[in-house]
RNA sequence: GCGCCUGUAGCUCAGUCGGAUAGAGCAACCGCCUUCUAAGCGGUAGGUCGCAGGUUCGAUUCCUGCCAGGCGCGCCA
């Protein structure tokens, strides 16, 4: 990544790891290590705080080329990296693992940095300049938003604003599938509804049905043909499920209509474009397209030997569309019944003329289920039983729906248990990171009163020299790397993780030291040193809940 | 049959440029509120990282094979 140029933002980290690689390269210089110098040092923080701040295991990666032992490597590097500024110490620890411990006082200047960013800090630019194409839900509009749109609805709008943070221009676009026959099937339901005659055997059997019969009909008195119902009853239906995202905080900036995509030619143009690109052809009175050349099982058709065209048209027309509206990189966030997808939807790209490792990225997510009263609840849209964004926020609010669907990585199969979920204990980990926030609001309403000051012109680092404080100024300076790979891997389940790594540090922190004076002792420098400190902390906390759409309650 | 995902503590799960003694929460047991929010903190106990090979200084992590579970393989949408 790129940040590390930008002096401005460098963190310790990557200062260190900077000055690092120029003892490393003065030493290839001086002839005192034979074979090829790195082009990047990167630096571990270890586990055990016995290893110092920092580790970094290039003598050991080196030691095979220079043909030495790595422990001597390490000690041919070792008093040039403890001239560094602000290295106290530099250990040779193991096979050759050189530990690194940093001076207190500089570690405590991150309060600065943080106080000054406020809520930039954790923003990069390793996606700067990159316009993403987010597209997450697209659902059917033919029924109500169920349990797997609602992993990515919190899913995905998590992701456009850990993108964002990385500095991509992000557009988050829902597809709506308003075209074909589950459209069709979908009107002949509702009017059957309205009439009051049986709803067809393939037809939308759900209780809901009859609701939008009901708001049908009154905004619609004589309403008779089945069009007619189709057409109202999807305005109805979308309307639903844009006010219950809404109340899930998940935003989008394009509800695009896939039947505008054929009314605008869009298609045509599409199959154009990839017949020009030579992985079009005719078979059987069928057009098809060659995604076997870019690594797909089987070939797809686009415009059936009928002329009607495949489903797959629009997704290859919409690709197009999206890459001719200037976007970079296009995210689909697709169920797990979708992973066939991957492969044609890749090949799509490339037989666009694309880079489907850069352009495309195709994210699967495994299923969602449901334990309510220490039973699995069975799910099946046939016997209606289908459990609702709306149902599941009604059960267990907005804030820890969306957190629990989070903190999981999106390829694994997740179980929700609601009772966990009503529980306001540290079993529900959303409560966890609240209460951290929440706790050190008290604390800073109290310094307040007692005209303890938490402002930087007064902040003295070397003030913060307890282990509890150098631990958590420790996870404050990983948050912005945490961002960063969350954006890079598209996986906004590791900021979730961190936050709660950083309560718990926190929360120790808390138990060990105390910020307000105790009975009558006079108000000192290390007090004011430690509002600081809790005022960056909540920062932090309140960055990362802000980037998964949580909120950060100032009481609990 | 082919493809994708998963297999880590009793349970739910973290653990990506391969790193030191594999982590968290819950459940079990023992402690800590007459001064900051106990929705918290500290401690004990709990593991053949599915199995078997390979790659190397080093593998839970990378590769191959096998076993087990979930899901998917249409000129359907």
């Amino acid at each position: 990544m790129s940040r590390s140029e930008d002096s401005a933002t460098a963190s310790l980290a990557d200062q260190l790891a900077l000055d690092i690689q120029k003892v490393v390269a003065a030493s290839f210089a001086r002839g005192e290590i034979t074979g090829e110098a790195p082009a990047v040092i990167t630096l571990e923080r270890p586990k055990n705080r016995d290893h110092g701040d920092y580790a970094t295991s290039i003598a050991l990666q080196l030691a095979k080329a220079a043909g030495k032992n790595p422990r001597d490597i390490a000690t041919i590097l070792q008093a040039a990296i403890a001239s560094i500024a602000g290295v106290t110490k530099v250990d040779i620890a193991g096979p050759g693992f050189i530990n690194i411990t940093l001076d207190r006082a500089s570690q405590a200047e991150l309060v600065r940095t943080i106080l000054t960013a406020k809520n930039a800090y954790g923003r990069g630019n390793a996606l700067a300049g990159v316009k993403v194409n987010l597209e997450f839900i697209s659902a059917n509009p033919t029924g109500p938003l169920h349990l797997g749109h609602t992993r990515w609805a919190a899913v995905g709008d998590a992701l456009g604003r850990v993108l964002s943070a990385a500095g991509a221009e992000v557009t988050r676009e829902f597809y709506i599938n308003d075209r074909g026959r589950q459209m069709d099937l979908f009107g002949q339901s509702v009017q059957a509804a309205a009439l009051g005659n049986p709803i067809p055997e393939d037809g939308y059997q759900g209780e809901y049905i009859k609701d939008l019969a009901k708001a049908v009909l009154i905004a619609n008195p004589g309403i008779t043909a089945t069009e007619d119902f189709r057409e109202a009853a999807y305005q109805v239906q979308l309307a639903e499920q844009q006010r219950v995202l809404e109340t899930f905080h998940t935003t989008f900036d394009v509800w695009f209509s896939e039947r505008s995509l054929h009314e605008s030619g869009a298609v045509e143009h599409g199959v154009d474009k990839l017949r020009s690109q030579g992985h079009v052809f005719d078979v059987d009175g069928a057009v098809w397209l060659r995604t076997t050349d870019f690594g797909d099982d089987k070939d797809r058709v686009i415009i059936k030997a009928d002329g009607d065209l495949t489903y797959f048209a629009s997704d290859t027309a919409y690709y197009i569309n999206k890459r001719e509206r200037g976007f970079d990189i296009c995210i689909y966030m697709l169920g797990a019944d979708h992973h066939g997808y991957i492969q044609r939807l890749k090949a799509t790209a490339a037989c666009a003329g694309d880079n489907p490792e850069y352009n495309i990225d195709v994210l699967i997510g495994q299923l969602v289920k449901i334990m309510e009263g220490g039973e699995e609840v069975k799910l099946s849209k046939r016997a209606g039983t289908i459990i609702t964004l709306e149902e599941l926020v009604e059960k267990v609010g907005v804030d820890a729906a969306r957190y629990t669907l989070i903190r999981y990585p999106v390829d694994t199969p997740m179980v929700m248990d609601i009772d966990v979920l009503r529980r306001n204990t540290n079993e529900n980990p959303v409560y966890y990171v609240q209460y951290a926030h929440a706790r050190i609001a008290a604390v800073l309403r109290n310094t307040a009163e007692l005209r303890i000051s938490a402002n930087l012109e007064s902040f003295d680092p070397s003030q913060l020299t307890h282990d509890r404080e150098n631990e958590l100024l420790g996870a404050l300076s990983d948050f912005p790397r945490i961002v960063a790979s969350a954006a890079e891997f598209r996986e906004p389940h590791r900021v979730a993780r961190y936050l709660e790594e950083l309560a718990g540090v926190y929360h120790g922190f808390y138990a060990d030291c105390r910020v307000l004076p105790l009975g009558d002792e006079p108000i000192a420098a290390i007090h004011s040193a430690r509002a600081a400190l809790c005022a960056a902390t909540m920062q932090v906390l309140a960055n990362g809940l802000d980037l998964l759409g949580v909120s950060a309650p100032e009481r609990m």
